[in-house]
DNA sequence: AGCTCATGCTTCGAATTCGAAGCAACAATG
DNA sequence: CATTGTTGCTTCGAATTCGAAGCATGAGCT
């Protein structure tokens, strides 16, 4: 219905804007967090942590970074990075010869576990601190229902109106 | 009072994951559109949407790079690219005569005009066709709190713990 | 005025990011 | 099993990002 080229009215530009701002800000202070305790930057922590979480602390390089939002190539490199640290390892995937699983040592762990308190704090003194328990559950609910419409709708396939070669 | 290091609980943790989640797939998808249908980066299509909506069209550099969130180096950057396309101008202040006002030029504001409704659309499909109409009204409130609260504290000192060289 | 510190912007170099192209291993045909 | 298309990852080049350092102006003293 209603769907169009009709503007958002003030109330749900507010809402979008103040959802990019708040995400933005609290990104930039968990990243200097990370990177000032662990050497760590916001991805590489992302990455980490989704590990921590995986079933056996592996993930297939895919998957990993669908799970954080990221492209392939990035992924590479950081897990290139974050191999040589120490933190994971890297190894073929025995059913398929194409994918590379990857793994966090206990160094990683570790490292996750030694920053973990920190980052935790700077969250809740950003976010929660502000929030009344009833805010948090309807935060929670609502963009919880928001994710998985988005895991749902595609990518929209963008209608290329204006095209320009891009000024090299 | 329960401060320091206690850690979050499920739901916490959950709002968080999904601010985070949510917010990054909104950009790449906003980003997709902008690229694609105005040659704009989202953190070009946020500047000039900032200075459409100043007073005058015209904002000091640190102003907005602040609205923004982003470095002034990034933003001396980018507002290069901006003008060489000639969607803004760059003047020094009348009164303060190191600082640099900022304005959209028409040719600006048509852009921003062009690609607006197309912005505005997909920000409507992905983020707000899952949500009923309290949902919008309670998100809103919350992130307005949550915004003012974060711009009022700190940006905390960031302990030095682990502080490695940076392996070069 | 003369000095010293703060503020505003830019330049610089290093790190990170992405998409496109390249390569190998699978899968689906015939 | 040969052929073609798909999938998973990496390499490559170009663009973007940031912080530190550099410069110039402004403000607050004495």
């Amino acid at each position: 219905m209603s769907h169009e080229t009709a503007p958002l009215d003030a109330e749900q530009l507010g809402a979008y804007f103040a959802l990019m701002e708040v995400s933005s800000l609290l990104q930039h202070a968990v990243d200097a967090h990370l990177r000032a305790n662990g050497d760590l930057s916001y991805v590489q922590f992302q990455i980490l942590a989704r590990l921590t979480d995986a079933p056996e602390g592996r993930l297939r390089m895919t998957d990993l970074a669908d799970g954080v939002v990221y492209s392939r190539s990035g992924l590479t490199y950081q897990a290139g990075l974050l191999e040589k640290r120490g933190l994971i390892t890297r190894s073929p995937a025995p059913d398929d010869e194409r994918s590379i699983v990857v793994a966090v040592t206990d160094v990683g762990r570790a490292l996750v576990a030694q920053v973990l308190p920190g980052h935790i704090d700077v969250v809740r003194r950003l976010l929660f601190d502000s929030l009344e328990r009833a805010d948090l559950s309807a935060l929670s609910g609502i963009l919880g229902r928001v994710r998985s419409h988005m895991r749902t709708a595609p990518p929209r396939s963008a209608k290329p109106r204006a095209n320009r070669t891009r000024a090299s």
